[in-house]
DNA sequence: TTTCTTATTGAGACAGCGTCTCAATTCGCC
DNA sequence: GGCGAATTGAGACGCTGTCTCAATAAGAAA
């Protein structure tokens, strides 16, 4: 956490933005959800421990912590946007299912490798490189197939 | 056309639908734009037409024709869903630009293989592979240095 | 410390976009 | 042609994220 309240407030004084409280409310918050949390959820969070941010304020911090490469802005599903807190430049994919709904991350370097390569190729200059997977999981192919071919009474 | 009509009206059959001339004026028009559209613009632009058929029933078609592999969705900047039909199996990415929006489409089978490689590795059966790229196109890298380095007055 | 400038916030209105509802219509089969 | 179900049209609806603008607070300067 100092790691990050640091580099945060690197970055706020370095654009000649103002540290506040409701950075910093917003900064820790995110760093203790350690799942994907869309942001009127991480509000309700706060406002559930007592912390009056508003919505508005929260929105526009995530964004801004998103900027500033601390936290990362996925949308998994179309519904909407989730966020998630870096962990020391350990950047992964997303892998989600269409049945139920659980995400599988994973890591590959070769992957983002590639990825920069390509760009490099077209004289692109990447700020996000993201590869995202829909499918169908492990668990549920097991299911169907279960379902399908030996059901417990008959069909 | 025939190819994918044919291909749509076996879809269509198969999952016990019915074939609508609202159906197949979707059909038509989507496959009538060679770029990333939207389903409101492919609406107006069907209105303008003549052909009344409504927005409801188009958007229900894209993600019907989307479900059966002829049209692809994509979410390329946070405001919209883009259409785009299917050109013989020829999938590709994207890559996005932030300045100006411009969209650079590139196909790598490379990447592709790999994705499939990691989903098989995880027991994860893929419907769909996207990568996409956020960052700053060569265009824009240039007009910026152009205006940061020697700008036409003095600073 | 107090003063001053201005970035930030709060509260709610607003907008975009996709979905839903349900009566009317159309399809496909008999 | 008649029937039952799938599809459509029109608009209301809901969810998310953005914007507005007056009030507040950060932080530089005095
Ligand atoms: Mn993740
Ligand atoms: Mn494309
Ligand atoms: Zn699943
Ligand atoms: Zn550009």
């Amino acid at each position: 956490m100092y790691q990050e309240t640091a580099a945060f407030e690197h970055y706020i004084r370095d654009h000649g933005l103002r540290m506040t409280n409701a950075r910093r409310a917003v900064l820790e918050e995110i760093f203790s959800h350690h799942e994907h949390i869309d942001a009127d959820r991480l509000h309700a969070a706060m406002r559930g421990k007592g912390l009056d941010v508003s919505r508005a304020t929260v929105y526009r911090n995530l964004d801004l912590l998103a900027d500033c490469g601390l936290v990362r802005k996925y949308r998994l599903d179309r519904h909407r946007v989730l966020y998630e807190h870096m962990h020391a430049g350990m950047e992964h994919d997303h892998m989600v299912c269409r049945e139920c709904g659980r995400v599988v991350e994973f890591v590959n370097r070769d992957l983002r490798a590639q990825q920069e390569e390509i760009c490099r190729a077209h004289g692109f200059d990447p700020d996000d490189l993201t590869v995202q997977v829909v499918g169908c999981c492990i668990t549920c192919k097991k299911a169907r197939a279960a379902r399908g071919s030996a059901p417990p009474s008959g069909p």
